[in-house]
DNA sequence: GTCTATAGGCGGATAGAC
DNA sequence: GTCTATCCGCCTATAGAC
């Protein structure tokens, strides 16, 4: 008993400083990006000595992997926590809900944020071992379209037909108890919401847009629409489009 | 006239090894991303000595920012190009030429495009003389806006009035003689078209999207739907929307 | 404009003692 | 697990000779 609580304690330990690390290496993922994350600075500001960071992450991509993993948890997390919010109102809303909880989580995090959706890390490519976290808010909003077929709440978007052949490949992929219009329209969204996001975050909308809240929460309702939802409260402004 | 015919040679000279400096630039680029930009690496490839540089560029940051402006200028020259090799199309058409020349400079450029629309380098903030060049490609999406608003060829996209102060404001700033709605949609157009093309050159596409190329012009032509230009050859589709 | 030399840093990663 | 010591590399930037 002694001897597991003793490995207790060891365990708990490990634990936190692993977090410590991982907090520290945030910190500086935010002053100097992840390009420079730098295992020395960290252990330097966590007053260890750097070798001693190598029996909690084997190399600076390790760090990096585990940072990612917890970026996209983090996001995804956020997301289903609003989602859950506004389960009971219809899927249009939902969307809405959801997309408005990625922006924000974003904001809130800009250097996580790019850390997942900006540009690659030269040298570093991530391993299969992001995938699970990273398709979490993509689950969520198939998840929105599913529970909106169902209900036969969701339109068919267009598609022409030289584009079925890689729409119904998707579609196999990803949800295959969707339509393949939907699915196609669903992929476009998610780029589409990312872009809303990526352009305010790295500043293309300085003098450009001001009222982003606003902004934002119009153009997720407009993807809403793209992708077949419509909400009831919106309806009419939706159908004019 | 000698003294003339030297400054016009050292004028030559300076130009030759400043393009020089920037082509090994971008090589880096390429290979180590814009944070590691280096301006020794750079000298030392071009078999210099790195305190000669400070002759071209007083500092990093200053080749940083010619990168930057050389980029936007490829890229907008690019867009301006196709963009002239089907004017006379109809303005649907022309939306779409210059949305595939964006994505085909991009994929062409990646690191460039990184540079210029990725994550945003830690430490640097780009001075305004980048203004003019990165404006480029909104103001043809702009001129294609306006020529078809001056044909009667453009629909206005809803506009909720929570939304209308905010889109008033941005008209009076980007295109005064276009109508708010358009400006509106065209603003978030314009952010999701690059969305789109950042999704598939930092890789948010492997393993979803295949046939990239299809899928793109689909999505740019509903963009293009989606700030009220409908061209003839897709009304019937766009239509169904 | 280019050179050498220099100042004063930074990094990843490993070996071997404790 | 943490330490010291070490290898070997990298960087920005400047001074001063030519």
């Amino acid at each position: 008993m002694s001897s597991d609580t003793t490995r207790g304690a060891r365990a708990r330990a490990r634990i936190e400083v692993t977090a410590a690390i991982k907090d520290e290496a945030r910190r500086q993922l935010a002053a100097d990006g992840a390009a420079k994350l730098s295992l020395r600075a960290v252990a330097r500001e966590l007053g260890m000595v750097s070798s001693a960071l190598y029996r909690y992450f084997p190399s600076r991509d390790d760090l990096l992997t585990a940072l990612i993993i917890d970026a996209y948890d983090s996001l995804g997390q956020t997301a289903e926590a609003a989602h859950e919010e506004v389960v009971e109102a219809d899927p249009a809303q939902r969307w809405i809900a959801v997309c408005e909880a990625v922006r924000g989580w974003a904001l809130g995090h800009p250097h996580e944020y790019a850390l997942i959706y900006g540009s690659p890390v030269p040298g570093y490519t991530a391993p299969e071992t992001t995938v699970p976290a990273a398709s979490r808010v993509g689950l969520l909003l198939i998840g929105i379209l599913r529970d909106a077929h169902q209900g036969l709440g969701l339109a068919k978007p267009p598609l022409p037909a030289d584009l079925r052949p890689e729409a119904e490949r998707m579609t196999a992929d990803l949800a295959p108890d969707l339509p393949p219009e939907t699915v196609t329209a669903l992929v476009a969204a998610w780029a589409q919401l990312y872009g809303l996001i990526g352009f305010e975050l790295f500043g293309q909308f300085n003098r450009v847009v001001e009222d982003r809240t606003t902004f934002f929460r119009h153009a997720a309702a407009r993807l809403a629409h793209g992708v077949g939802l419509v909400s009831p409260q919106q309806g009419r402004a939706a159908k004019s489009a």
